[in-house]
DNA sequence: CTTATTGTGGATATATTTGTCCTTAATAAG
DNA sequence: CTTATTAAGGACAAATATATCCACAATAAG
């Protein structure tokens, strides 16, 4: 469904997104410690959410990621997904077809497109901001 | 969502079971040239269906690969999927923990379950025989 | 028996994804 | 100013997915 990367992306945007609510910048160490992921592949995830305004980091010693808080609820899972692994899975034929549309579909196409609704909409609907809260409340989890 | 190797795998078996229903065996090269896939890599993922038994194949002269016609409303796009890309899409965590359940679920384990269930019963009840009315009728396509 | 056709399967090549290493720049604190 | 800490980013390495090539086995037909 997601790549690597992309599970990676979510896991540490979480991450951040929970003590930016407490106003504790964190580093790239602690990140993947954390979320239990690869701590230079991170780095470069970390950048193309920096890239793309999703995270927001600081330099230097006491530096760190965080995110603004105002911004937490308004960043969505279709955000992370959409900086790091593109719109394929947004908008891509299901069976590899280059053009594939109402007026020339793949024989799933009618079928798949309500999932995708769905995936769309969930993804569109649950923020950042949700779904720290679950974290924070230890009924979540980020790791194993 | 689904491999390269998938999306070819699906549309071969889909074009091999039109041509069933039709009582004509198709050959690789046929097949790679009416659903736009490379031969070779083909030949691999039909030998991964024929392993799996969801396809037939024939050597030789007049040989290729069908399907028993009476096969054709048992096999789903389900069996298509976990025969080549494996598991994962049905059970593996949407963030890439290695454990993920109800009692130790991800941030989104609740509400990507809801899509995942959707998306399951979907593929367990589009079978090939269906998808390959639609295209004997000229409504939907293996190309372009 | 010979030839042409077609699937099988091993070896190899290429592309992409995933992951690592190392230097540089920025910043805080002594 | 020096040192320690941390993000940035280029170069490189490993793993996996995608794709190709070729020798071989099976079969139909002449």
């Amino acid at each position: 469904m997601f790549s690597k990367a992309c599970e990676y992306g979510i896991r540490a945007t979480l991450y951040i997104a929970m003590n930016s609510l407490d106003d504790k910048r964190v580093s790239l160490r602690n990140i993947a410690g954390k979320i239990n992921s690869p701590e230079a592949f991170t780095a470069k995830i970390l950048q193309q959410l920096v890239h793309h305004n999703i995270i927001h980091s600081v330099k230097g010693a006491t530096g760190g990621f965080e995110i603004e808080k105002q911004k937490l609820p308004g960043i969505t899972l279709a955000h992370i997904i959409y900086a790091i692994d593109g719109d394929h899975l947004f908008h891509g034929c299901v069976m590899g077809l280059s053009v594939c549309a109402d007026a020339h579909p793949c024989p799933a196409h009618l079928s798949y497109e309500k999932i995708r609704s769905q995936l769309k909409t969930m993804l569109n609907n649950t923020s950042i901001y949700d779904l720290s809260h679950g974290l924070e409340t230890g009924l979540t989890f980020l790791k194993q």
